[in-house]
DNA sequence: ACGAATGAAAA
DNA sequence: TTTTCATTCGT
């Protein structure tokens, strides 16, 4: 049921270069596209917290004083790098101890770390326009069954644990990250995506907490019978090999008590896979592919291009609904027609209450291209407020006076862990959510978008993602799948345009 | 093998 | 409340 769709609501969250996931996944899913109005409610909310404000569109936040300065505004155009890496001092945090830690170290890490603020902005913004990808995870997080479970094999039979949102932020952008701090270490990734994260608006926040939300319910299809068990021992988490049993994690449960994941049993060793990483186009902004710069695509118009708000800016590149789109043969390319429409400098956010993209009315036609916020569905309306971290969650950003995010605990209100949550029941909770939306997304009607129906059978296990990105290889080709790209187009090329800031944008 | 981050889930 | 572990890969 359902409702669905909404579309219109994405384009805000586009602007944070994550619309190009959307495109990008809407064409996979789309074949062609089909046009299709969906209502949306509300397509200009916006919230009143910080869009109220021009002058932000404008003006970054702020830098303030002294050390740090000002990574972002002043950049006009690329041409900025900013070299405001943080890094230069070293790291602060880095010198944190290492081992131990207790709480109250950690706390003294997060002092440390408050102290020593590097990112003037989310990395959304701050690497708006760098060349490096910004994984497309939302295709991640749709990876099929069976992809999931040749992992497991590549893994040794151990069922990892699936990416909460943070994780899989940080993952997104981790090589954007690199190369705005100039830097292969991963611990400073880890650091800047961590101070990153809270700062990001909400849009983005939750997009990422819904796209955990479907990577624990693809997880928990795919492996029904997983259980997560830390292990109690100290033993440092993996470690081995594992020769001995490996694969009896996954399927049939443990059999002999130590079940599962974890455990004992045969833990680790990352093997790199190359992982099906899809990256975004555009955000992605490829330097090789300067052409989009002039390409004439319908942008939004750019004088609204700014900073969303306090903090945020815009949008690296437009999001649109993929029934918007045309594909153009020639530039084999997807234009979208309507951008624009919605573009109303701000006016564009998600509501705070809840418009937060659910399964459900992501798979439709609708879009988590889009957006992943669909426009009229709720959280509660699918679920309830059974979820925890179900981002209906009040988390209203702030901004202190200097336009910088503040952090805010979250606080779930709906459910608290009171009571209720006991485990097995999550991982129902889970499997239920799965159902609902692979239902949802087997339902023609107007859930799902016409043009999906001739190629996805769902299947009680598989959905049409499953179908969609079957052929994906590693290098981000398909194979196998004509029908999906026209031609020779594959998911590595632009399917929208980047989008390329102006002088009077920036500053 | 460790770190460095946040968050989910278990103990 | 505390601990493990998701990810990554240079040290």
């Amino acid at each position: 049921m359902v409702g669905m769709p909404s579309n219109a609501a994405h384009f805000e969250v586009d602007d944070y270069g994550l619309g190009a996931v959307a495109q990008h996944n809407a064409a996979v899913r789309k074949q062609e596209s089909s046009p299709r109005q969906n209502d949306v409610k509300g397509p200009g909310i916006h919230h009143g917290t910080y869009l109220d404000d021009d002058a932000f569109l404008h003006n970054p936040p702020t830098p303030r004083s002294t050390t740090e300065t000002e990574g972002v505004r002043t950049r006009s155009g690329r041409s900025t790098r900013r070299t405001d890496s943080p890094f230069s001092t070293g790291n602060a945090r880095g010198s944190k101890s290492p081992a131990a830690r207790s709480k109250k170290e950690k706390k003294s890490k997060v002092l440390e770390k408050a102290k020593t603020p590097k990112l003037t902005a989310p990395l959304s913004v701050l690497t708006k326009d760098l060349d490096a990808p910004v994984k497309d995870m939302d295709a991640w997080v749709h990876r099929s069954a069976a992809v999931r479970r040749e992992e497991v094999e590549k893994r040794h039979g151990y069922v990892t644990r699936p990416m909460n949102s943070f994780m899989l932020y940080r993952s997104a952008y981790a090589d954007r990250t690199k190369q705005w701090a100039t830097q292969n270490n991963h611990q400073v990734v880890s650091s800047v995506a961590g101070e990153s994260w809270p700062m990001e608006p909400e849009e983005v926040r939750n997009q990422f907490n819904e796209w955990a939300r479907i990577e624990r319910a693809n997880h928990a299809a795919a492996h029904p019978e997983y259980k997560f068990s830390p292990s109690k021992a100290t033993k440092k988490r993996k470690s081995e090999f594992s020769e001995d049993e490996d694969e009896a994690s996954d399927v049939d449960g443990d059999p002999d008590g130590e079940y599962r994941a974890g455990g004992r049993s045969a833990r680790q060793h990352r093997q790199r896979e190359p992982a099906e990483v899809f990256y975004l186009n555009d955000t992605v902004g490829f330097s090789s592919n300067p052409y989009y710069a002039q390409q004439g695509w319908n942008m939004p118009p750019q004088q609204h291009l700014g900073y969303g708000h306090p903090g945020h800016t815009l949008p690296s590149n437009a999001s649109f609904d993929a029934r918007s789109m045309t594909f153009d043969p020639q530039i084999k390319t997807f234009v979208h027609t309507n951008a624009h429409q919605q573009y109303s400098g701000y006016g564009a956010y998600i509501p705070q209450e809840t418009r937060i993209p659910t399964p459900n009315s992501q798979h439709g036609a609708q879009s988590l291209g889009g957006y992943g916020l669909p426009g009229q569905m709720t959280t509660n309306d699918l679920f309830g407020s059974s979820r925890t971290g179900t981002p209906a969650m009040a988390q209203q950003q702030q901004y202190n006076p200097y336009g910088q995010s503040v952090y805010q605990q979250q606080q779930y209100l709906p459910f608290q862990n009171n009571g209720g949550a006991n485990p097995s029941h999550q991982q129902q909770q889970y499997l239920y959510e799965h159902q609902q939306y692979l239902q949802a997304a087997s339902q023609p009607q107007a859930a799902i978008d016409p043009g999906l129906e001739g190629h996805a059978q769902f299947s009680a296990s598989e959905n049409h993602f499953d179908d969609a990105f079957a052929g994906l290889t590693s290098d981000g080709t398909f194979v196998n799948m004509p029908e999906y790209f026209p031609e020779s187009m594959s998911p590595n090329q632009t399917l929208a345009p980047r989008w390329e800031p102006s002088a009077a944008d920036l500053n």
